[in-house]
DNA sequence: TAAATACCTACTAAAATGATAGGTTGATAA
DNA sequence: TTATCAACCTATCATTTTAGTAGGTATTTA
């Protein structure tokens, strides 16, 4: 399954700002941006929409930059997809599209439904303080992570 | 999760030849269009797709058509997938991704490789056959599938 | 008041998607 | 033998999506 650079960036983002944040600093989008190896001007899209689905919070001015906007136990990887994309969950709250046949929409109720449960019920159960973990025992076992 | 109208068109033909096959005849693309409203000229070219991954079999000439190449038993959503779509199954065989920085890298790692895992398990074990049983059902639930 | 920062809007090049169109080859039935 | 129907092949195309680039505005702090 193919994933946006949206969600991509968006995420390492996110760890990005957790861990960079934790003395109280707020993070730039060009320190990110300058770590991460992503374009600064693309960064800046994505963030806002981070922000607006308040999973990060912002500070504009000298000096500011991002925070997380919750707890990182409580940022859920549903949330980021999103606020980053909008067809990754897209079955999740709408209502049951159209189907042109009714075949079509057999299919759609006994394949698409449940493979989209399957992903959100992931999603929904992933938290970005999990996911922190997981990268510092990368982190540790030898990859430069730029984030310790 | 979007899918294709490719994928999507894929599995309603498969049904549909799997359904209309029964008596030994061959179906060809025109029945199958007109039944589930598709264009012809489209399906043309995503059903060779089906006959080269050996899921469907073609008959050339007057009177000819689609039969499936294996017992629908053994037809897998995960076939269909490979056949039809490439980013679906994309991480399945391909040695991973080149990951531009080592945060990229562990996202993958950590998120993506389980998503498309348990994607890949349903795909595996989700069979034609199944999926013909759900279709009749609801079919006679009141479904005009133009399957019976 | 200068610098750094988030934020906003418009634009664009490239790729993917969802077809449409026309022609070729091969099998069958009359 | 020949007309017809069928798969098959290749090219083209319009639209949408993706992945940025670019330039400017508003806001905060030192």
């Amino acid at each position: 399954m193919r994933v946006s650079t949206r969600v991509e960036y968006g995420l390492m983002a996110l760890v990005d700002i957790a861990i960079h944040s934790e003395n109280g600093e707020s993070v730039s989008t060009t320190e990110i941006a300058d770590r991460q190896k992503i374009s600064q001007k693309y960064l800046e899209q994505i963030l806002p929409q981070l922000r607006q689905a308040g999973l990060i919070k912002a500070q504009k001015g000298l000096r500011g930059g991002y925070r997380l906007g919750k707890p990182a136990e409580e940022v859920l990887l549903a949330d980021v997809f999103n606020a980053l994309d909008d067809s990754i969950l897209a079955e999740m709250e709408s209502p049951k599209e159209e189907a042109d046949g009714a075949l079509r929409g057999c299919i759609n109720e006994c394949l698409w439904e449940k493979i989209n449960k399957n992903l959100l019920d992931f999603a929904k159960g992933k938290t970005l303080s999990e996911f922190l973990v997981e990268c510092r025992n990368k982190s540790i076992q030898g990859w430069d992570l730029y984030v310790i």
